[in-house]
DNA sequence: CTTGCCTTTGGGAGCGCTCACAATATAGAG
DNA sequence: CTCTATATTGTGAGCGCTCCCAAAGGCAAG
């Protein structure tokens, strides 16, 4: 009665060999479609399913991939960012009939066993890794580990690894050229934290694009955490440079300091031209809507659960780095009319 | 050389059994201290994990979750309810060392695939369900296929289940009396979709406040779908009807009503008092900042993975249904000075 | 020294699956 | 009708682990 539902089983009430259920549950051609059929009315009525654990065991393969974010702080995750990205990696995951396991650091009392974790064999075939910060350990745990994997964002140190990423840095150049190009010589920075890689690098492509319009920061840059409160902060103190634009490095710490301007009884974009990176506020959230430098998050998810499958598929030779390109979406917040886009 | 590192392999390594290995790295006591150091320091020399999918089959039990949201739309997944939800889940799964696995349903043709692989025997233990419609068959599924599963909302049939859900229609009754209590007489509703519970309850919890104070709607109800868009278009429709306060369903639709107010000229909260359901939204991300029905977002989702653990553990007898109670944040949006809380 | 008890260790079987290969059935040609 | 070639099916072994029970070792009491 209780009996566990098995191939064994199933092949018993069908009255063939589990092998034979084996291949009708596996799509092999080399059954006879009289046997497949009997066989499939079997499972049918029973509602069989393979075991996933047994299958894993046997093949040595989970069709499961993981996604770790080792800097999951609740704040973080407000970001429109992460949910984004996850949903794209879930829908490739779908696509390629894999299932997504999620590994988001809580406390740092969590590290040790999540890592574990990530790292065992059996439990997933391949992990992304994304928001890891420069010299973040779990990078070398994966290579110790053997542990197939791929980085979101610009890995930290020059060893070879597999990555997906955006051109951060010339999104945020582009950033400064337009700002300049409007007009605009007292620019001030709301930069990222600057031990991630997508910190430094929309840092540095701003310092070029000011650079090659001949204009410099003169110390108005403030260091924000992804929020809107550092964003708002930020803006309050470099106010008082009395810069006529800003560049945040996303958005939210844009919307920030959009509030802050607003809040100094200044507006936007007369007074302060705000240019924002990430494209992921819709333009009726804010007022003037932002101009954005848009990074596409659903692709570039996309991309990594395509690029780990022929990882851990080995399919794939040298390590690559695919990098995306950005885009300059205009909207009302940078001082240009919409119908001026180049 | 290319040797799989197992148990066998340890113990080889060690000089003893695979069964003592196993002991080790099960903490089982019944092992001799000298034994145990010897084969842990092999384990850590060597760097051996033990295989996920082989513990799995053996035991029958994976020490996995799964999180299944059938309808993760892409714009649902701009609500910070979600991600803070996500949140939680995550935290409460790493703190019963257990993983977590995220089933979002993207269009249909992945539901089929999707559900296959939740009822799966082997891959997850169990599965919490969130943000299911009225008469989605996924329950049934789970039923069919003995999956343990929690839900968290009020389960749509009357058939047990155990769930895990907040007091909407408490909550919903205590914005209604509220804003009475401040004088408003005009009341509109932004309602959130008719087909979740958590529609249902949060608008006949709002109905019922008004009748308790003797007042209606008298038809100055719109339906939203839980965005920020469909939140300013309703209200932009509501307006016409001259409301002199407005309950949305969701703060993210609150959001959306508090700029078409804006738009339209008119102030909040002195022409148009705003009560919203979450409370999700920091203080500072609006002007005025949002009064709201606050949901222990965090706490719900902790509870459902313990509850689910029971369930999975068989250590709970008959299935509960657990509520969490909501309560009102005052801010500046409905009118009550913050001095004036109750 | 023997006996019995408790601690510690080892070996067999089995979880449900896949794979390789052997065995059988079927059919077509001679 | 026999013989081979091919299509189809069954069997054994093994993936790495846990559990159960038997075997071995240690120790104190008789």
């Amino acid at each position: 009665m209780a009996r566990r539902l098995n191939l064994e089983e199933i092949g018993r009430r069908a009255g063939v060999s589990r092998s034979t259920v084996s291949r009708v549950v596996n799509d092999d051609p080399n059954v006879s479609l009289k046997t497949k059929k009997r066989v499939e009315a079997v499972i049918t009525e029973t509602g069989y399913r393979p075991h996933a654990a047994a299958r894993s065991l046997a093949l040595n393969s989970t069709d499961v991939l993981g996604l770790v974010i080792p800097s999951a702080v609740e704040t973080l995750f407000a970001d429109p960012y992460f949910g984004r990205l996850i949903f794209g990696i879930s829908r490739a995951t779908n696509e390629v009939q894999m299932t997504l396991t999620l590994f988001l650091f809580g406390d740092v009392p969590d590290e040790e066993s999540i890592i574990s974790r990530v790292v065992s064999p059996g439990l997933v075939d391949g992990v992304i890794v994304t928001a890891t910060t420069m010299g973040d350990p779990l990078i070398d745990y994966l290579r110790g580990a053997e542990m197939p994997f791929v980085v979101i964002g610009r890995p930290d140190d020059g060893g070879p690894v597999f990555s997906v990423d955006v051109d951060n840095r010339g999104g945020a150049r582009a950033a400064a050229l337009h700002l300049a190009n409007l007009g605009r010589r007292r620019m001030a920075l709301i930069s990222a934290p600057a031990n991630t890689s997508a910190g430094v690098d929309r840092t540095s492509g701003f310092l070029d694009g000011l650079a090659e319009s001949d204009l410099d920061l003169e110390g108005r840059i403030r260091e924000g955490d992804w929020t809107e409160g550092s964003g708002r902060a930020a803006m309050e103190e470099l106010l008082a440079d009395q810069p006529d634009a800003v560049f945040a490095a996303s958005d939210r710490m844009a919307v920030g300091a959009m509030s802050a301007i607003r809040a100094a009884g200044l507006r936007c974009p007369e007074d302060v031209g705000v240019v924002s990176f990430d494209g992921l506020i819709a333009p009726d959230q804010t007022s003037p809507p932002l101009t954005s430098v848009v990074q596409p998050v659903r692709k570039v998810g996309e991309r990594a659960v395509k690029l780990l499958k022929a990882v851990v598929d080995d399919t794939v030779a040298l390590p690559e780095c695919i990098v995306f390109p950005t885009e300059l979406a205009v909207g009302g917040s940078c001082g240009a009319l919409p119908e001026k886009v180049l």
